[in-house]
DNA sequence: TAGATTGTTAATCGATTAACAATC
DNA sequence: TAGATTGTTAATCGATTAACAATC
């Protein structure tokens, strides 16, 4: 009891810590102070430390944070010490173009299905997996225990199908259509779109 | 003077109240509350009506706000009155992607370069654009007068990419590279990186 | 030892929510 | 008119920052 939950926005921030840390390691670093890490990211020393502190000490006064040990710890506690399938739904340029990315195997995400509507797509490879057609994916996804799923349909599709993934047993969706997606308070979601990231900017692009 | 700043947070909501509003025209709709618009998109009324305060009244007691009225408010605030030209350094598989996705054209962002170091890709059509040597990417880019980039390189190169694009005269950078870019702080910076959105939900799935 | 840096507590800052008078 | 909903102010909540004792 007395579970201290940990805001969302610590979480949303500790891969971010993970992707430069695992950056320094591979430039040769053993350790690392959060002023210096602070440096690297664009944030302050206290908030890293603060973060850090919600899941335990993992520094050592007068010399910082071991850059192995650290990354190690992260990845215990985003559950990163395993490999995640996922699949994708949607066989178009960015669901293919996300089935082909390199950056997803060599962070311990594996791509293992690709579903379409699309007849002439299904049967097709992409990278090392085969187009399935829609009408058989919640049972593949069920079948497989899959948890993880990326939407890249059509937005007038979306919703839809979406609800069937939940249905399939899937509670995490990254979602790349440009919509809303309303679904149950247990299924996590993560909206990716870089038209508003774009209009956020053009805000301060003024008008010219 | 004792101009208001509107906080960026603020500002980031905009463009995901316009997208769900645009969606709602589309479905025949001419007018909507703070209340029904929270509801669609997951949010509060009371943070409805606090952001579009810092702007003005577009509402109106009783009834709500004209639909069409708000999506063109909001147009103007967030400078999308204009066709924004935009260029894509690296054409990879998600720098192709991009350059075809039909999302941007409806929602007034036009792709008008694109950059790659790769003879074999240079001169190629991708869309209606063809691909051109990073080295001529400078006096382009000046050329035209371009004021934003998504960067779509290998992770090696994307800080050297992106300070050449500052010095090209880019002042908004849509980063698809999974580091962080260190650059003015009068240059903005959106990263978009799937496998961080990922990870951040993964700590949720627990561990089984 | 002296200097550096952590982990944590308290102070500050900013964002969200609640409430309600104004008014369509 | 009565009901609905805005715009705004004040209250609450939560996140960030500052400060410092502990200690490597």
């Amino acid at each position: 009891m007395t579970e201290v939950i940990v805001p969302d926005i610590v979480i949303s921030r500790l891969p971010w810590y993970l992707q430069t840390l695992n950056q320094m390691a591979k430039e040769g670093l053993h350790t690392v102070s959060s002023k210096t890490l602070s440096k690297r990211l664009g944030t302050t020393a206290a908030q890293i430390r603060k973060d850090l502190s919600y899941f335990g000490g993992f520094g050592k006064q007068g010399t910082g944070y071991s850059i192995y040990y650290l990354i190690e710890q992260l990845q215990k506690i985003l559950n990163l010490d395993q490999v995640w399938q996922v699949a994708v739904v949607g066989a178009g340029d960015l669901g293919r173009a996300l089935t082909h990315y390199q950056g997803f195997a060599i962070r311990g995400i594996e791509i293992v299905m690709l579903f379409d509507i699309d007849p002439k797509l299904v049967g097709t490879q992409v990278g090392s997996v085969v187009v399935r057609h829609v009408d058989s994916m919640e049972a593949e996804i069920r079948d497989k225990g899959i948890k993880i799923a990326i939407l890249t349909v059509p937005a007038q599709v979306a919703q839809i199908t979406a609800d069937r993934l939940v249905d399939a047993g899937i509670e995490a969706i990254l979602n790349y259509a440009p919509i809303t997606l309303i679904l149950p308070a247990s299924v996590h979601v993560q909206h990716i779109d870089p038209v508003l990231h774009l209009q956020r900017m053009m805000y301060y692009l003024g008008e010219e």
